[in-house]
RNA sequence: GCCGCUGUAGCUCAGCCGGUUAGAGCGCCUGAUUGUGGAUCAGGAGGUCCCCUGUUCGAACCAGGGCAGUGGUACCA
């Protein structure tokens, strides 16, 4: 027992799963997309908005949390007063419960929009994180497919904005009347209760035309589908007639918009919501041409479906088309990088009455990853600040009156505050990125000097040379000036590499 | 949740048929250089070989269970 080390407790250093830190560059690279994204998005007329991070969990329209698995889905946790409180997993539902909460006292149309953090309790994958960060906007109480059309041609206009070229992405658009229509023909109540579930499993099977073909559509639709892990999944058990009217839709995609039409029409002409849907796309589709946006960034398609839930209308989603390789090449599809649709029967849940609303949302964190992997954030200098060193500690207040100086013109300076010598405190600066560190000795004071180090050509020589003594004492990079031009001679360094 | 794969130093990984003291590269620290980062050289620190149980004279290695990570799939309001 003795010989055993005592052991005190330490916490282990580690991240929740599906979450990360983020770092200075990033920081600064997100900071700016976000920028451009609300520049966007204020253009076109709306108005910011922040709403706290938890709700109340029945606010938040879900039935949850129930007593078996409180954090299905959402994080969840009880408030003193035993009242459940949740995590928002989307900026829709805060929307919906703001609106519901002040509608007498808001313009209608309302016109929002939002960025902040959601949290999703689901399993974490690469590019899939628990928390993330959208960025919304939505029109509230305008019940015509102009504002649709219009959060389509935004986001559009965002993508692009972003640095994403007009061929690297596409907006798919659907109609959930016309999914519904669908249903309806082969004898599936769209609304009701009863088929809810046989509803779901249509539904997703038709989402996953992207991924699993035609074939795998089928699959699902009939016995089911066995992947290539072994892994099965249970079909809708349709008989054949039905499968084929189901595929028969799934394949209506063309590539004109027209075309789209053509076909939607002919396959739901019997059913009452589905024509309405697709008059809606009809309508949307010559607001587009209006506006001259063509099939190289709107497009109609059939297996778009998003969210099974509390979509009434139009949905629509962004897609990157364009492939990137990771560092091991493999490649990387980035896929759907935003979406959204319309919602009418949303705010009721809370008025009543009911208020129709549409709107967007970017997935910005996914966005992000895709941008950065284009190398659109490549241009930030990345320097760091300049560091002026501590030759003797005695003189701390001299040095940090030079720091004053510099940074009384503007530039990014720090006094080195570790309690090193000057070999770690040189390393220092090289681990920061500083271009130019200020060196200030007994030596250069006696002759009013300051001494600059140019770190980065300081680089550039240390390739040449080979031979320890004349690198250690050669002094590469060096210059002393007048200590009264210390701000200009530091700026003239910076301006070397642009770093102003 | 289900199926597969993986788990050895801070990181990337090697470790033969089970054999005693577990390795490399990179990184880190120290010195050569008491006033100089990045090259070079010399030295050093750092390990519950994921955990538990079992088999064995002996386990990083074999078996069972667990945990974690990862890939696919399901779910994703």
């Amino acid at each position: 027992m003795a010989k055993k080390k005592k052991k005190t407790f330490r916490p282990k250093a580690r991240l929740p799963k599906g979450m990360r830190d983020v770092e200075s560059a990033e920081i600064s690279a997100m900071s700016s997309m976000l920028e451009t994204i609300r520049e966007c998005y204020h253009l076109y007329g709306f108005e910011a908005l922040e709403t706290p991070v938890f709700e109340y969990s029945d606010a938040l329209g879900k039935s949850l949390p129930d007593q078996d698995r409180p954090n299905a889905g959402v994080f969840s946790f009880e408030d003193e007063d035993s009242q459940w409180l949740s995590l928002r997993y989307d900026l829709t539902a805060p929307l919906a419960r703001y609106v519901a909460q002040h509608y007498d006292a808001l313009p209608k149309p309302f016109r929002r929009y939002q960025t902040g953090y959601v949290w999703r309790n689901e399993k974490a994958g690469p590019g899939r994180y628990r928390q993330f960060r959208q960025f919304d906007a939505d029109s509230v109480g305008v019940p015509g497919v102009a504002a649709d059309a219009e959060l389509c041609m935004l986001a559009s206009h965002t993508i692009e904005k972003l640095g994403i070229g007009r061929g690297q992405y596409v907006m798919r658009v659907n109609n959930r009347k016309i999914l519904d229509g669908v249903l309806e023909m082969i004898g599936i109540d769209p609304k009701g209760e009863e088929d809810l579930e046989m509803r779901m499993t249509i539904l997703r099977s038709i989402d996953k035309l992207d991924r699993l073909g035609i074939v795998g559509v089928e699959a699902l639709l009939g016995e089911g589908r066995k992947d290539d892990s072994g892994a099965y999944t249970k079909g809708a058990g349709l008989p054949i007639e039905k499968i084929a009217k189901i595929i028969a839709f799934v394949g209506a995609g063309a590539d004109e918009r027209t075309a789209v039409l053509e076909n939607f029409r002919t396959l739901v002409s019997s059913s009452v919501t589905g024509m309405e849907g697709v008059v809606e796309l009809e309508e949307m589709d010559s607001l587009f041409v209006a506006s001259g946006f063509g099939t190289d960034r709107i497009v109609f398609d059939p297996s778009i479906v998003r969210g099974l839930d509390y979509y009434t209308g139009p949905v629509f989603e962004a897609e990157l088309t364009f492939e990137v390789k990771d560092e091991k090449g493999q490649p990387i599809r980035f896929g759907s990088v935003g979406g959204g649709g319309r919602y009418d029967g949303l705010i009721a849940k809370f008025k009543g009455i009911e208020v129709p609303a549409t709107g967007f949302s970017i997935g910005v964190s996914r966005l992000y990853t895709a941008l950065n992997a284009l190398g659109k954030f490549s241009g930030g200098s990345g320097y760091g600040p300049v560091i002026v060193m501590v030759m003797d500690k005695d003189r701390l207040g001299d040095y940090q009156k030079m720091v004053g100086r510099l940074r009384e013109a503007g530039i990014r300076s720090e006094l080195y505050l570790g309690g090193s010598g000057i070999r770690a405190q040189m390393k220092y600066a090289d681990k920061r990125k500083a271009v130019c560190v200020v060196i200030q000795g007994s030596d250069e004071q006696s002759r009013g000097e300051v001494m600059l180090k140019d770190l980065i050509e300081g680089m550039q020589k240390s390739e040449e040379i080979v031979d320890n003594k004349s690198w250690r004492e050669g002094r590469p990079a060096q210059f002393a000036v007048a200590e009264a031009e210390l701000v200009e001679a530091v700026r003239s360094v910076l301006a070397r590499y642009g770093d102003s």
